[in-house]
DNA sequence: GGGATTCCGTACGTTAGCGTACATACAGCG
DNA sequence: CGCTGTATGTACGCTAACGTACGGAATCCC
């Protein structure tokens, strides 16, 4: 049996200082979210940010008449609940386990005092919220220009960088409901990739064969969100504003 | 002659405690903006962050092959820059001038210095900041699912709120290129407006006419985005967190 | 006033994606 | 094994928007 996640498996927390990191951990909670769970509803109360460790967590944005998009997707590189710092307290966007695993989870009020001591704890979180607003700008982008392969080459490279494994749980009309189109759209999408040799599906489970030519066949937006969020975290261990 | 515009024409400076907006005032810098300027290149350096007055900014993002799609609009409801104190130095976007005025510029210095002292100016930052994030999510949603014609309504709205008249100077082209569609697409969904009697226009002059028309016209999109700004800056004096 | 430029209108074939409907296929379970 | 439910494949007409091309009209400038 795998060791449990440990709040360091989030890059956020993981890049904290020691004391920080002390003064945050007595509590933090570790939970389960489960596949479909809606961790906050639009408009509604957000009690808790999470963390999530082996989890992915997708924000997503649904209209009156029920059609619904996808705007970023977040996993053990950042945190759900940014509202709560940045001081509106809720959002007009659901949060829903996109796929089942580990979170570790906080209390609003200890984040927000937390969050206003400023230093690393803040910096960090503004710098995450800066590179989830570039997911959601080339989110836009990518929804008015590129054709539905194209869109979910992103997705699934999006989705690959925050699991350990190439292989997600994850069945074609929920992929369509995240991306904001026909289920149709997506097997046949989806066919031409498995034609092409870079996926395998069945029922649910899709396995990525070959990363590279899919990168090559996504748009530019998987790498310019990528680019940027490595950027805004240094993760080669350059030093904070160094630009290559 | 008009008076010329102050640093309390932005909403955001206007709402700032005494002490603070007097700390502020001498590093405060009137511009020009002229229209069609850019104030950011896509991942350039921003030195400066600007807090428009009377003039209109778009936030873009331009892909590879040259088209573009507009992210967010700001006036004087809000700041340009917020990567300054966010933390990122530079977005992927551009800024460009897309209704000439004026702006008060302050050096990214200051800004940083006078963020990090946290308190109003801070809160009040992040909760604009919050507000362009809806903006943004739901340019994501509305580029997925609605038509030009929608979308047409909803971007003359947003930038007839940051106006001081019914009044906008944009040629077609230049709407095409904000939302990131044909030229003819603008024209075909303008003619209808105007066939409508909500709105005239004759060689990059717009004049709306029935705003209440063009407000039922529109998606949803547009009141999500006023509700919410509304919401976070609680416009109508109620007391913070009061949902009515 | 004449010419150039910019802006707007229109038209036509093409295409991506939609809505709908239905067929197949695999998995789990009794 | 056969039943049932869920997942995936396919097909067909439809529409919004695209790319392209060109004509007309207002404005600017000499």
């Amino acid at each position: 049996m795998p060791s449990p996640p440990t709040p360091k498996h989030n890059h956020l927390l993981g890049a904290l200082p020691a004391a920080d990191y002390a003064r945050l951990l007595p509590e933090l909670e570790p939970v389960q979210m489960v596949l479909g769970q809606a961790i906050y509803e639009s408009g509604g109360p957000q009690e808790y940010v999470y963390f999530p460790t082996t989890c992915i967590v997708s924000l997503l944005y649904v209209m009156q008449d029920g059609s619904s998009a996808e705007i970023a997707v977040v996993g053990n590189e950042g945190v759900v609940g940014v509202a709560l710092f940045m001081g509106g307290g809720t959002t007009p966007s659901r949060a829903v386990v996109q796929s089942a695993g580990q979170a570790f989870r906080l209390d609003g009020v200890h984040l927000k005092d937390a969050f206003e001591r400023g230093g690393p704890l803040q910096s960090l979180l503004l710098r995450y919220t800066q590179s989830l607003i570039t997911q959601m700008a080339q989110t836009a982008v990518c929804n008015r220009h590129h054709t539905v392969e194209q869109q979910l080459c992103r997705w699934l490279l999006l989705s690959l960088d925050r699991l350990p494994t190439n292989e997600l749980t994850m069945t074609q009309a929920l992929i369509a409901n995240m991306l904001g189109v026909r289920r149709e759209g997506v097997t046949e999408a989806a066919g031409k990739l498995q034609s092409a040799g870079m996926i395998n599906y069945s029922r649910g489970k899709i396995t990525v064969l070959d990363r590279p030519k899919l990168e090559r066949r996504a748009c530019e937006c998987y790498a310019v969100v990528k680019r940027e969020s490595d950027r805004l975290f240094a993760r080669n261990e350059a030093p904070v504003g160094a630009l290559a």
